[in-house]
RNA sequence: GUGGACGUAGCUCAACGGCAGAGCACCGGACUGUGGCUCCGGUGGUUGUGGGUUCAAAUCCCAUCGUCCACCCCA
């Protein structure tokens, strides 16, 4: 044998390459239902993208990054990340198109690249399933992206995934968490590891990530970031728990969760799962409004997701397996099953599909939410407006948007527990009880392959 | 890698030394709960970037970056 793989890579044999194809298909099925539509990027960036948008102090951009010269001597950095190529080509295609407060939600599934010391679950090239929505700051669009991901987590068989949630602040209440953490750990800062000595001049947030004992000791008294949030973050915190709730999706709050990108404002989170040892972290994001700013492009409010994907199929071993470990599936079944998930995925761009939710007013708005998750968790393709605008403007929307229903639910007809099922093609609309539209649509989708 | 052409609003283009504009698109309204048609109003620009010439530069000159085309190479 005269060469072996680098350290850290991996093959993905035909043995298992069905386990991939199924997860890769089902993501790509789920981001349909939720309005997600795909990109892809380049393999590498100009290497000042990544240490801009991570930020300079970060592990990732100051010991973790592939960066090579290429022969005209510019410098490029193999993706550490899946955001920033993401902004970056959000901004460079104008994704945003002339409507300047339009929300762009996008996904991809890509290979990302970081030099670190390998261990199970963490590879020197891994790949991320992610999800990227700019344009809105309606804390309900973060409560989408948990949504998407959980119903992706659920619909591989891992069943016991925690959502840890937090929030670390935007830059006008940081900077007083900050000092009070420093402040606090300043009489212990000699008993503390090397790392953190680092991280207390630099990147004091992180000291709350260390997992060496001691000094999770010595943080464990920290004071927390959402007791220091400002006005507009504990505003927008709460909205964030308004949504899961109304979307029933549950929760634990963990001050300790501030993710390794400077990037991320107000929401924080990460989904852990059994089966994975140290490595538990099976996906994370958050909100980052500035970013896109600090790209160079207008001020625009973003939040995403990034899943590792290694690390999901890991714990979709130990799901499936109760934790003994399971032996690769004929590859015949696994075909089965991918062409069946792909079959739900093919679709003309130009036929219409899905419903759109017309929520109206304040009496609509919750219930409009809640249908809409409803629906997607039924299979269907369903979009909201986050905006909350005049029926006039979503119904104009939902047109130009290609969607084959509108579903109307205001004030009159939550009192009477009714939706208006309009058929944007021949405008013809009927008053639903809201029980029975999921039936409804599945009728008409299948009167009308 | 070699040679050439071109960079003006999101798109297609105009202005070719003298106030940066049009059409389409987008947002809003007419119609405060009904899309497409029509009409009205509005947003949108460091003229790729940096130098130079000039009273004055989108316009002329130089450099640079990028895109496209041909060749080369390749998948």
């Amino acid at each position: 044998m005269r060469y072996r793989r680098p350290r850290g890579v991996n093959d993905i044999t035909p043995a298992e390459v069905g386990r991939w194809q199924y997860a890769e298909a089902t993501y790509r099925h789920l981001c349909r239902l939720y309005g997600y539509q795909e990109i892809r990027t380049p393999i590498f960036e100009q290497t000042e993208l990544f240490i801009r948008a991570v930020g300079e102090d970060t592990d990732i951009v100051s010991k973790e990054m592939y960066t090579f010269q290429d022969r005209g001597g510019r410098s490029l950095t193999l993706r550490p990340e899946g955001t920033a190529p993401v902004v970056r080509a959000f901004l460079e295609n104008n994704l945003q198109g002339q409507d300047r407060e339009r929300l762009v939600k996008l996904y991809y599934l890509a290979p990302i690249f970081r030099y670190d010391r390998p261990q199970a679950g963490r590879y020197r090239q891994h790949h991320q399933a992610g999800a990227e929505a700019l344009g809105s700051a309606n804390p309900a669009v973060d409560a989408e992206i948990v949504a998407l991901s959980l119903s992706f987590y659920q619909a591989l068989g891992i069943e016991q995934v925690t959502l840890l949630l937090n929030s670390v602040g935007c830059p006008a209440c940081r900077p007083r968490h900050l000092e009070r953490l420093r402040a606090n750990v300043q009489p212990h800062l000699s008993e503390m590891c090397a790392d953190c000595r680092w991280r207390f001049e630099a990147n004091p947030l992180r000291l709350l990530d260390c997992k060496q004992e001691r000094c999770r000791e010595i943080t464990a008294t920290a004071p927390s970031m959402i007791e220091m949030l400002c006005g507009e973050c504990g505003e927008h915190f709460a909205g964030v728990q308004e949504a899961l709730d109304t979307l029933g999706i549950a929760y634990t709050l963990e001050p300790r969760i501030v993710r390794g990108l400077d990037y991320y404002t107000k929401t924080a989170f990460e989904f852990v799962a059994p089966g994975l040892g140290a490595q538990d972290s099976i996906g994370g994001g958050g909100r980052y409004d500035g970013l896109v700013e600090q790209c160079g492009g207008p001020p625009t409010p973003g939040v995403g997701v990034g899943i590792g994907l290694e690390r999901v199929l890991i714990a979709q071993e130990t799901a499936l397996s109760g934790g003994a470990g399971v032996s690769p599936p004929r590859s015949a079944g696994f075909q089965a099953c991918v062409t069946s998930v792909g079959r739900l995925g093919i679709s003309p761009a130009y036929e219409r599909e899905g419903v759109f939710v017309v929520a109206l007013g304040e009496e609509g708005w919750r219930p409009g939410l809640a249908l809409c998750q409803e629906l997607r968790r039924a299979g269907q393709v369903a979009e909201i407006d986050y905006r909350r605008r005049s029926l006039r403007a979503q119904l104009r929307f939902a047109d130009a948007e290609g969607f084959r229903w509108a579903a109307i639910l205001g004030g009159d007809e939550v009192a009477q527990g009714m939706v208006t099922l309009r058929d944007l093609v021949s405008g013809e609309q009927e008053a639903v009880p809201r029980a029975g539209l999921l039936s409804q649509l599945q009728r008409e989708s299948e009167a009308r392959p």
